[in-house]
DNA sequence: GGCTTGTTGATAGTGGGTTCTCAATCTCAG
DNA sequence: CTGAGATTGAGAACCCACTATCAACAAGCC
């Protein structure tokens, strides 16, 4: 039976708070400023938990190790900050071309350049 | 200086016939079939060479490892089988949204579903 | 053909992310 | 409160893509 224990919470609310997804090491970072002597081991295991039971979504980026946001959000694509590296929600309205053959079941859109820190800080 | 070897050249070949990027594990696959022998090392190798003088480019795609296709074609975005796992070259319009402070430099689309073969032995 | 020297391939090594191990700890039903 | 058993955390282990090593090989200038 599931407990609930101070990590998973602590893991939870991480999530909540985060308005964007978010990677392994950026949940142990985030969670163990609240839960002292977090490890790796329970954060993994609770990415995989939360995924197993449909609250987390995993994001997938090119070459990067995956990261993860609440589930059951509207659709909506990202956008990476090349200098800061994190991961931000955005909208997006792509049209599909017309591919003979291909059965186009998703898609997604992955932006790149500057967040608003990044792009203010550069500025000055 | 560098040489013309019966591996390179096959290497380069197989790009060449392929329409579509190519993992190393494919072009070892590939390239083995008509270099016997070929060896990861050389694959790796001479990815790396042809990247560096500006023959091939890398495709980086959502959780998987880099695939190269041919630089110098025009824009294109790539749709990823998600039963054979291949990746295939398409057209996509992106209209980006307004979006306060970010600077988007780039922007990359993936689509997935079933490429044409699958799509066709599914559907018998 | 010879010879120099870049190239190859088998294998070991590396690096990063993720999972396993297991004793100590904690949760919570009774 | 207590005990059964789930959970934790530190570190070892693992996985996989990729790179380094080095003796044997071969491209190509002479």
């Amino acid at each position: 039976m599931a407990r609930q224990t101070r990590q998973r919470q602590a893991i939870r609310r991480v999530f909540e708070d985060a308005q964007r997804p978010l990677g392994a090491s950026e949940v142990l970072e985030a969670a163990g400023s609240q839960t002292p002597g977090l490890g790796m081991a329970t954060v993994y295991r609770a990415l995989k938990g939360l995924v197993g039971e449909g609250w987390l979504k995993p994001v997938e980026l090119p070459g990067e190790a995956p990261r993860y946001e609440p589930a059951g959000k509207t659709h909506h694509d990202h956008f990476r900050c090349r200098r800061c590296d994190r991961v931000f929600e955005v909208e997006c309205t792509v049209r599909l071309p017309k591919l003979r053959g291909f059965v186009v079941e998703d898609h997604e859109v992955v932006l790149s350049g500057l967040c608003p820190q990044c792009a203010t800080a550069r500025r000055r």
